[in-house]
DNA sequence: ACACACTATCTATAGATATAGTTAGTTGAC
DNA sequence: GTCAACTAACTATATCTATAGATAGTGTGT
């Protein structure tokens, strides 16, 4: 459902292809939200259909063309309407701490190998937004960059804080769950071989 | 694909019905997994085709009955082995995050709404955990008295000590979260009324 | 001239999930 | 006794998501 809010969002900054939204998606966008260009390119012609986006051929080389998308004004009117509106929180779905909370069925060293791949998945994770926040604050993310010429002086500031405020929160994430794996480390690490069990 | 293993690790306690089950999926599970009865019958019946369930006919009332499935061996194998098996991280889908990335485009009071909300939500989620953790000290939670007379002896304190864990980490996420919701807070707060942007 | 990596798009399929019903028996309260 | 609330289970539909692969043009280097 937020797919569609995903794509309007990158959309305010610059007309983009479906190409472009699914390599977005890879990189930049990729911290909040992941989408197949499967999943991006019908998307896109629904939106179309909807009027929230309008669908231009670009011709690239002698015989290629391509289809850019360019936010309407309606468009934006729905993206600020989703952002007027409270988020349903959802119902959880969360693996980790589902395994997390049968560890004793799982050998001592499937889990520490579970609590270090915790570990180092969220480490990865907040080395990347450190140096998203270095790009935000460096005025090096071109991205923001264009968003910000977009915007009026006065609005900057927000635009910027908001952004860097989000990446502060999933490092503060990243890094709560760096402390509860290296503590499983340490529980797992405490108790002594176990005996068969579970049969 | 964790659903089935959710289900696997309720049954390795007692046989149930899918109803049992749903029920428990409202509740106590309901902290890492989420899922309606319309997905736990199909599923069940397909465990048991797989033989890693045995489903046994069972007269309730007069005229009633249901089915209670009970783990076979299979399945415990099959859920020993998933135990083993280190998770895929796989992409993340984070509507909270995606929306304060671009909170600018929010009026200020659904701003703070939001950040209220979120405050909430995990206010609510961090009693339920503290809670638990209460009832699992205090020997009072029936499904775990119940696994834990099913557990050899010296393998009890590790079937305890991981749930406590599991709940201390979830209860470490909220906070984290409710901290992130306050400085939001303060951040909106700090900013001037803003002009009519993103036209 | 050809190989190769990249850009651009689309399709098919399978599986997961959410929402909303329908049917039918049981149990307890009034 | 009958109504309501609960137990039990199933079905249908729509949407979302993942995975995989197909097709075809572009641009660069050799």
């Amino acid at each position: 459902m937020s797919l569609r809010y995903a794509l309007l969002a990158l959309l305010t900054v610059e007309p983009m292809t479906g190409y472009d939204l699914a390599k977005r998606f890879e990189s930049s966008v990729a911290f909040v939200w992941h989408a197949p260009d499967s999943q991006i390119y019908p998307e896109l012609r629904k939106m179309a259909k909807e009027a929230l986006l309008e669908a231009e051929e670009i011709s690239w080389g002698p015989n290629g063309k391509k289809t850019q998308y360019r936010i309407t004004s309606e468009g934006r009117d729905a993206f600020r309407q989703w952002m007027n509106t409270p988020l349903e929180y959802s119902r959880e779905r969360d693996p980790v701490h589902l395994k997390a909370a049968y560890l004793e069925w799982a050998e001592p060293s499937a889990a520490r190998q579970h609590m270090q791949a915790h570990i180092d998945y969220h480490t990865m994770r907040r080395a990347q937004w450190t140096g998203m926040i270095a790009e935000l604050r460096g005025a090096t993310n071109e991205m923001l960059n264009k968003r910000l010429a977009a915007t009026p002086e006065q609005d900057r500031r927000r635009t910027l804080e908001y952004k860097i405020f989000t990446y502060e929160g999933l490092i503060a994430r990243a890094e709560t769950e760096i402390e509860w794996g290296k503590q499983g480390l340490r529980l797992i690490d405490s108790f002594p071989a176990p005996s068969q069990q579970g049969t």
